[in-house]
DNA sequence: GCCCGCATGTAAGACGTTACATGATTAC
DNA sequence: GTAATCATGTAACGTCTTACATGCGGGC
């Protein structure tokens, strides 16, 4: 049983907050936003849900069904609730993409002013890589090394283009909160599940 | 020994095609560019180098100074080389940003023709991406889900701005291409024009 | 007939990090 | 004098993937 990290866990329970979902449904769900931060496999997940399962922090309904096997749907508990709440808390993140987007996917979670923190802190952080990139390029003078020319080229575009959705966000976010008062609340209304969610055939 | 993973293997063999570097060397490079591809730990950077030197795929020069641990500067050697190019003759890339990154560095050591196909496989990667991130946004309809409208949002900003990048990009490098007869040398010659552009501090 | 999607799970091993060990030099 | 950088390396451990096992249903 290789004890997973804490932090892919605890993203899992946390998903379980939108909704009750089976492993497979996290598995569809993670897959559609793959790009960004990557998937889990079989072997990563279920032994997750089942570590989650024996700590207390979900319950699980078995939806049996003729001929195949049956759907294990996990449900957050109060324990859950908490556990997630701590883990929250202590938000250091590790620069990666990854890492920021597991947390943003979470921001329903987050208070309000939590989440401009997030966004504040990578705002930093890519400020910072982009003058690390701008020396590099001074740094390397008329060499002509394609690769890293390009490979820097294409830093720059990225981190660019990341600052300005950063700065737009943050703007927007923080135009909707001053008209309202509940700075301090969970920003999110509708929670209730809606358990739906396939359509499609 | 924890047989070291192919691909960082490589990458590192062939950063010893640029110029011969030490171990700590390698090191720094890549910690410039972590933002990118992340940079491995000594865990794994130095078992990495004594494989490659057990295999004959490197050589060492063990620079002996007063006082101080010696500096090891690795060579690549022609057995180096030609299993160099051989990886680089199945590229059969992953989808990560990472493993793009990692090629993208490699580009001297890729025929035009190759360095090409790199790109355009990953345009069509990227515009598939945003395909999904756009079928997503309308699946979601209504559901006022805070964090994942940010992410998607998010996704789309820099899948948008990576594809502008890889065009121009193209566009450039098929300019070059035109006017040269070698289409299939290696390129490097002075050409990517122009990086300053940073603004704001 | 065959492969893919659904749906769960296990075992073995590849991969990489953390933490340590060593120790001189430079900077605050 | 305390910390950071330079510079190498090892061992233990955490983490995740690959490949397998199972088995039905639907599309080509």
């Amino acid at each position: 049983m290789p004890a997973p990290s804490v932090s892919l866990r605890c993203f899992i329970l946390s998903l379980l907050t939108r909704q009750p979902m089976s492993g497979y449904d996290v598995k569809r769900f993670l897959r559609s936003l793959s790009w960004l931060m990557g998937s889990p496999s079989s072997g990563s997940l279920y032994p997750i849900l089942r570590a989650l399962l024996e700590g207390g922090l979900v319950t699980v309904d078995v939806v049996v069904r003729q001929d195949r096997p049956p759907r294990k749907i996990y449900t957050i508990t109060q324990a859950g609730k908490r556990a997630l709440q701590e883990w929250m808390e202590q938000l250091t993140p590790s620069g990666t993409l990854k890492s920021f987007v597991m947390r943003l996917i979470l921001a329903n979670n987050l208070s309000r002013r939590k989440l401009l923190a997030h966004l504040e802190h990578r705002r930093s952080e890519v400020a910072r890589h982009q003058n690390t990139i701008g020396q590099n390029v001074a740094a390397m003078g008329d060499k002509t090394d394609l690769g890293l020319r390009l490979t820097l080229d294409y830093g720059l575009a990225i981190a660019r283009s990341e600052l300005t959705w950063l700065d737009t966000t943050l703007e927007r976010l923080l135009h909707d909160s001053e008209p309202g008062q509940a700075v301090e609340g969970n920003l999110l209304q509708g929670v209730v599940p809606d358990v739906s969610a396939r359509s499609r055939s």
